[in-house]
DNA sequence: CAGTATATGATATAATGTAACACTACAAGT
DNA sequence: ACTTGTAGTGTTACATTATATCATATACTG
């Protein structure tokens, strides 16, 4: 699991590079804000951190159950649960799976593109509240406090290969 | 069912007049691009027009039922992909449920308020291609297609009384 | 080390969504 | 009118996604 592989942002990047450091940064704040990242907690997020795709749940509780976890649904649900709450994934609604967070540390309003085709993510960050969104929030009285964006397309890759 | 009801927009309305409008423009463009508003699909709308909530599949299912249409699932789930292939209805994502749409007709990017407390749900506008999503998009070479933008919060009557 | 809070494991079940097939209604051409 | 094709409906069966609940285990707190 060394090479150069999986895009995220769509460029090649160096993959163990993200692993480590998504674990090694998810560890120090759990220390710093007193949060438990749990073996099975780690090892979601570790799982996550692998791809730059998402994951379903029952997907990821097969990994779990691969490597010796619980098996049953709670057990991914929870953990999916706990990351998403502090902000080391994400869910992506439209297909209702999971992503590990690109920024993690840095409060944000993620936005994501979803390839249609061969379902590569990317986040990047938006800021709908600040645009038209945010005007007609404060026009009906309307208080946001949280917003999600996804956005479908082609990843260049599947831009570039119309037919694969 | 006369009476001045549920928020659109979060504000009091007349709604008879939404549902008649809107089951009138749907006919009206459904005879201009050769599409067959069945009466499955008519009373769908309908169902969506009278709520400014989001449905569940399953919850329109069983008013379809009650009204003597088919009861299986695929029969509302068809009806609701019609609806929202030809932008008569969205899908919100984060609740799995579907509204009927405010602005049928006028080519949008809709974006959501979501209330968290009484599911009261407004539809503005949105464009976050426009914005730092566009500019990351063409920066890494996504070609966006759709976006979906909701946002959670209060709306105004929640939060007026934030303990009922 | 007792008591409390938090996390896990497991069972069961709920909620959401689809594949596939038989049948029907309707439009188009002859 | 007849037949043929297409789109829509109804139904069965099943797949996928998600929770409630209870029992057990683990970890922090005084």
């Amino acid at each position: 699991m060394t090479e150069i592989s999986t895009p995220l942002g769509f460029e090649r990047h160096d993959h163990v590079h993200c692993v480590d450091q998504g674990l090694l940064s998810a560890e120090q704040r759990c220390a710093e804000q007193g949060l438990r990242l749990t073996p099975v907690r780690r090892k979601v997020l570790e799982l996550l951190l692998q791809e730059h795709r998402a994951l379903r749940a029952y997907a990821i509780l097969e990994l779990l159950r691969e490597a010796g976890f619980g098996s049953q649904p709670p057990v991914a649900y929870r953990a999916l649960d706990f990351l998403v709450e502090h902000g080391f994934a994400h869910k992506i609604e439209k297909l209702n799976a999971f992503v590990a967070c690109a920024y993690p540390g840095e409060a944000h309003s993620p936005a994501f593109m979803i390839c249609r085709k061969c379902d590569a993510i990317a986040e990047a960050h938006s800021a709908p509240a600040r645009g038209i969104l945010g005007i007609a929030a404060r026009a009906s009285g309307f208080q946001i406090e949280k917003t999600m964006v996804e956005a479908e397309g082609l990843c260049p890759s599947c831009t570039d290969q119309p037919d694969a």
